[in-house]
DNA sequence: CGGATTTGACCTGCGC
DNA sequence: GCGCAGGTCAAATCCG
């Protein structure tokens, strides 16, 4: 599985289109790094997010989370309840403990259920152990290396801390890669060659169709960067095709991502992205003003529910269809240049994938995770040791939009406030039925259409 | 009318 | 060298 790791093996699971053999493989594609004690995190009752962080300090050196995200504290899961994530299907994993209704068991123990498939893949797969164990340089940075965590539990809402390469959004998980080297693809541009090293990041996502039942006005959640569709391809292999999107927030930027439904688990959407955005994230008015008309409330909100995977029953699902319900999937709140926003590591489970971003992380301070309530919450993706991949661009913002974000949104762990989530980032990553109608707030803008 | 989306064609990289 | 698959372009179309 190591192998995985590699850059073009990398691409060609991704390209597979298989989120969840991605999310899986991180399991255990680490190099050297039996995922070991996989079952022996706990991961951290809502109600104690303290003892996550606990387990993180007694048995990580933070750096270990090299990722960026690694050392951010989910404010996203606050607001967590879904009772179904989208992230993995149960019978892929073994969710702690939880209840019916949500309510997730610190005292469980998180692991895979060892999915049918390659023997790696079998490893129980825990994001947090694997981090904890996999040394700075070893650790693999890979969609299906990349430490997973596994799929937050339905009910989580209150992960202080996520891991780097996890995030989980509403209960879901996104798992954001970052390959350093990736596909740029400028065909007509002979100056450009495909396959150069770019910097890459996948980030997979529940489907908010996927996600659950969200037949009417859906929540979806957008990154704060204006996307321009160009291109959709059918995959092979792949029922799902793939759209291609470029940065539409500033001319000149040539930041793109790539949108498609998990092959194995359509309720996934994987996210690729590829080059950095040269210009400083867009205010949220900007993103506002940057969002696709596919996302704009009046319109989108028919649409996704048209789209959405309930309504749709798989109706058949035309390409368009696909396609809209892919890109309002796809926004989640990112950070800019590609990297997941806080908000959007929310909800999914990113994995990273670069091996200088892991160098990089191993520099992390542990500064970044704040009082460990949210407050001073500041993702780690803004570090400025970052600021020559992906999220460099966030070093350059002065106002980060997540700085206000989560000053508004996230008053640390206690977020279950409704009345704060109209101010709640994340909230916009709520795709949660209850929060559907949830997308009145300062991000509107971003999340117009949903 | 401006901007976004759709979609077929074209181009490039890669494997055989 | 050939074919396949993926990525991008760009004209047509759609939408607010």
């Amino acid at each position: 599985m190591c192998s995985l790791f590699k850059q073009d093996q990398i691409m060609d699971n991704y390209h597979q289109g298989d989120l969840t053999d991605i999310i899986r493989a991180g399991g255990s594609g680490m190099v050297g790094e039996p995922a070991v004690a996989t079952n022996t995190w706990q991961f951290p009752s809502m109600d104690n997010p303290e003892s996550f962080s606990s387990a993180m300090d007694e048995n990580s050196n933070p750096h270990s989370f090299g990722d960026p995200f690694s050392s951010m504290r989910d404010p996203l899961l606050h607001n967590i309840n879904m009772p179904n994530s989208g992230f993995l299907k149960p019978a892929e994993m073994v969710s702690p403990s939880f209840d019916s209704t949500g309510d997730f068991s610190s005292n469980s123990s998180v692991m895979y259920a060892a999915p049918p498939i390659e023997d790696d893949l079998k490893r129980p797969c825990n994001i947090f152990t694997r981090m904890l164990q996999i040394t700075p340089n070893k650790l693999p940075i890979s969609p299906c290396g990349s430490p997973v965590m596994a799929a937050s539990p339905p009910g989580i809402q209150n992960p202080s801390i996520i891991p780097s390469d996890m995030i989980s959004l509403n209960g879901s998980k996104v798992c954001l890669v970052d390959n350093s080297a990736m596909q740029i693809s400028s065909p007509r541009n002979p100056g450009i060659k495909r396959r150069k090293s770019q910097a890459k990041k996948v980030v997979c996502i529940p489907a908010p169709a996927a996600a659950n039942s969200r037949a009417g006005g859906e929540v979806v959640p957008s990154d704060l960067w204006a996307w321009r569709k160009y291109g959709q391809k059918p995959i092979k292999g792949s029922p799902y095709p793939r759209g291609y999107y470029r940065c539409s927030s500033s001319k000149g930027c040539s930041a793109r991502k790539q949108v498609e439904r998990s092959r194995t688990d359509p309720n996934m959407l994987v996210i690729t992205y590829t080059s950095e955005h040269n210009h400083p994230w867009p205010t949220q008015r900007n993103a506002l003003a940057g969002s696709t008309r596919s996302t704009q409330p009046s319109k989108n909100s028919n649409v996704t529910s048209k789209n959405s995977p309930n309504s749709q029953t798989h109706k058949h699902i035309s390409p368009k269809e696909e396609q809209k319900e892919d890109v309002n999937d796809s926004t989640i709140p990112m950070e800019p240049s590609g990297g997941l926003a806080a908000g959007a590591t929310a909800g999914a489970s990113i994995k990273e994938e670069n091996e200088n971003k892991m160098d990089r992380q191993m520099e992390f301070d542990d500064e970044e995770f704040g009082d460990g309530l949210g407050h001073g919450y500041r993702p780690s993706m803004l570090d400025a040791n970052q600021t020559d991949d992906f999220f460099a661009d966030l070093g350059e913002l002065e106002a980060d939009p997540l700085d206000l974000l989560f000053n508004q949104g996230f008053p640390g762990d206690h977020g279950h406030e409704k009345g704060d989530k109209a101010l709640d980032p994340f909230s916009l990553l709520d795709w949660s039925d209850n929060n559907s109608s949830n997308n009145n707030t300062s991000f509107n803008g971003v999340k117009r259409g949903l």
